[in-house]
Order: structure tokens, then C-alpha cells, then sequence
DNA sequence: GGTAGACCTGGACGC
DNA sequence: GCGTCCAGGTCTACC
């Protein structure tokens, strides 16, 4: 028997497509959007298995539910047209009830469903740049593990380098669902691989000690997750927190800030400083620039990340067209400054 | 508190 | 095909 196809009610403004490609890690592994056919594949783990789900989103008036070929997106109207509708999602083997609850806490946690109408409102009122489109939803893991080792392999290092090692963790230490696709590795099985195994197999160089304590810390309970999820935990205990981390610097722990909803901090970089020069035209060495930014954006305040990359985000677009319709294997490795340059 | 240098990999480039 | 250079954030030692 087939697998039962699965339904996941969504805000009034989600959109698919909008929402999913706003954040580089659609990019990576095990994650893929595809622009043709205008749904996203993803593989997530459950009790005991791994499973592979094709999630799209029906317009109204279509008959069959089933995903369709239609191509690449080409206007705002078609893009916002499945705006508010329930998201389909097949998965690739049967789900018993309790993966099914996995499934979707997971999504719920990836395509961030939580953020409320109410807080996007407030966002564009501050920045009302971003309401045309709705922008303001972030994509994100499906869980709080995969985006901190997400993040430290996207530090010191070119974005094709961390597409590499992403795709290379899931082969090597992921499990396998039924369509032969890989999961993110648990902090269970990256745990367990010797750093020296990590480095020659996955090409991740000398964060492989980091990554290893990093997932063992997750492994034995010394990172509370939940402690760093509940939206009651202060801003400033999870900075020092995640700075205490292996492998988390300012940058890795700001960027972890807006994995976990919390938009009042900028992860800057040498992307930030190319944005400072030539997009805002500001002038100076790289430490002042980064001063600088920090503060153009504060009347975003608390939503300043958001301001700040979506603001990126249009600088990219600008030249590679829009995120959705990006192919993951060409134009989705080549988007950050190094490759961008006039 | 600030800074210099090491840490790796992969891509670009010159020969 | 080989060697060299460079980009990228964190960490440690040192002042």
C-alpha cells in the first residue's frame, strides 16, 4: 500500500515558496527545492528510521493535490497565489502515528510556522521594504543541532565548501530513507565517528574535533536544548551560552540568535563589510564597517536581523533573479560575495 | 581589551 | 598537472 499523503495546516500568510527559499541552509544538504516543480524535499529522522517527504502547496481550484510541473515561478502574483493554503507532503514510507508527530514538530520547526501574522506585522511596519512581498519568515533545521553544526560549517570557509561538507555528513553518518536519500546525522552518530575519520571523509579540515565535542555535548545532555528553545531564556544568557560552545564565535553565535528567533543581533562577516561598501557606500577599514552596520540597523530593533538579510537577500536576487527560482546545482552554489562581484 | 598568526579546504590562476 | 595564492571565522598566545 502506498504511504498515506499527510496535510499541515499553515498561517493565513505562508508561503511555500517565499518562505522556504529565504535563508541559504534550503541550500544545503538534506534539504532541496526544486524550481521547476515547485516543491521542496526533504529527509528527516524519526524514532528509529529516516524518511524522505515532498511537501508542496496546492493553489486553490486545483483538483488533483498531487504536486504538478509547472515550471519556475515568474510573478508576485503567482508566487502568492497558494498563500495560506495547507501544505501537501508525501512522505516515502508509512508513518506510524508517533514518527507522524516527528514529522510535524520537525516541519513546524523548519519552515518556522510558529512566527505569528502578529509578529510579521510588526516587522513590516518597521521595515516596510519587506510587506510588498510578505517577506520575514526564516527557513531554519528541523532542529536546533542541525543548525548550530550547520553554522559552524559555514565559518571560515566559502559557501561551496560548506555545501560539501553538509552533503558529505548526510552520505557518510545519516540514515538512509526508503527513496535512498540521506538525513542530517544525529548527535548520536556524529558523536561517535573518531575527528580524524570526520576530517578525511567529510572534508570539514580542523573544525573536526569541534564538530565531535559539539555533538557529544548534545549527545549526553550537557546542551539543553530545550533551554535554549523556550522563547522565556534571555537574549544575553543564550549569546554567553552559545559562545561557550566549540567552534561559536560572535558571528556563529548571532547567527544561532536568528536560527532561534531572536532578531535583535547581526552576524557579521566579510559579507556584511562587501554589503557596507557597496550597497550602503560606506567607507573604512573592516572593524569600523562592522560598527557601522550595526548600527545603521538599530531603528530595526528587535527585528534588525531581518531588516539586515532580507536586505542582502534583495542584493542577490538582483543578480541571480529570485531565490525560488534558483537551481540548487548551479546558480544556489554561487551566491555570496566572492561570486557576486561586479 | 586588542591583535597576530595558525588552523584547513577548494577554487582561481600562472606556468 | 603542479605549485602558489587567497578567502573564510575561531582560537590561542601574547602584549
Amino acid at each position: 500500500m502506498p504511504p498515506a499523503a499527510l496535510t499541515l495546516p499553515v498561517p493565513d500568510d505562508y508561503v511555500l515558496a517565499r518562505d522556504v527559499c529565504s535563508y541559504g541552509y534550503f541550500l544545503l544538504a538534506p534539504n532541496l527545492w526544486s524550481p521547476h516543480e515547485r516543491r521542496f524535499i526533504t529527509t528527516l529522522n524519526t524514532s528509529r528510521a529516516a524518511v524522505t517527504l515532498t511537501i508542496s502547496q496546492p493553489p486553490r481550484h486545483t483538483r488533483s493535490a498531487k504536486p504538478r510541473s509547472a515550471g519556475p515561478i515568474t510573478s508576485a502574483r503567482e508566487l502568492l497565489s497558494t498563500r495560506g493554503r495547507p501544505l501537501h507532503i508525501l512522505p516515502d514510507r508509512p508513518l506510524p502515528p508517533r514518527d507522524e508527530r516527528l514529522v510535524r514538530d520537525q516541519l513546524t520547526r523548519m519552515l518556522n510556522l510558529t512566527t505569528t501574522t502578529r509578529d510579521l506585522r510588526e516587522f513590516h511596519r518597521l521595515d516596510p521594504r519587506f510587506k510588498p512581498l510578505g517577506r520575514g519568515r526564516l527557513f531554519r533545521s528541523p532542529s536546533f543541532f542541525e543548525d548550530v553544526i550547520k553554522t559552524v560549517t559555514s565559518c571560515n570557509v566559502t559557501w561551496p565548501g560548506t555545501i560539501s561538507m553538509n552533503t558529505r555528513l548526510c552520505a557518510t553518518l545519516g540514515r538512509r530513507s526508503p527513496t535512498r536519500r540521506h538525513a542530517f546525522p544525529t548527535p548520536q552518530a556524529l558523536a561517535a565517528v573518531a575527528p580524524a575519520r570526520l576530517r578525511a571523509t567529510c572534508r570539514v579540515g580542523y573544525r573536526d574535533a569541534r564538530l565531535v565535542d559539539l555533538a557529544t555535548r548534545f549527545a549526553d545532555g550537557r546542551v539543553d536544548v530545550e533551554w535554549f528553545e523556550n522563547p522565556s531564556t534571555p537574549d544575553a544568557d543564550l549569546r554567553a551560552a552559545l559562545l561557550d560552545l566549540p567552534g561559536v564565535g560572535p558571528y556563529a553565535a548571532h547567527n544561532i540568535l536568528q536560527l532561534l528567533g531572536r532578531y535583535d543581533h547581526l552576524p557579521l562577516d566579510t559579507e556584511s563589510v562587501r554589503h557596507a561598501r557597496n550597497v550602503l557606500s560606506f567607507k573604512g577599514t573592516s572593524r569600523s564597517l562592522m560598527k557601522r552596520i550595526d548600527a545603521h540597523f538599530a531603528p530595526f530593533a528587535p527585528h534588525r536581523f531581518r531588516s539586515y538579510w532580507f536586505e542582502l537577500w534583495n542584493f542577490y536576487e538582483a543578480r541571480r533573479g529570485h531565490s525560488w527560482t534558483w537551481d540548487p546545482a548551479t546558480t544556489g552554489t554561487t551566491f555570496t560575495a566572492a561570486q557576486l562581484k561586479p
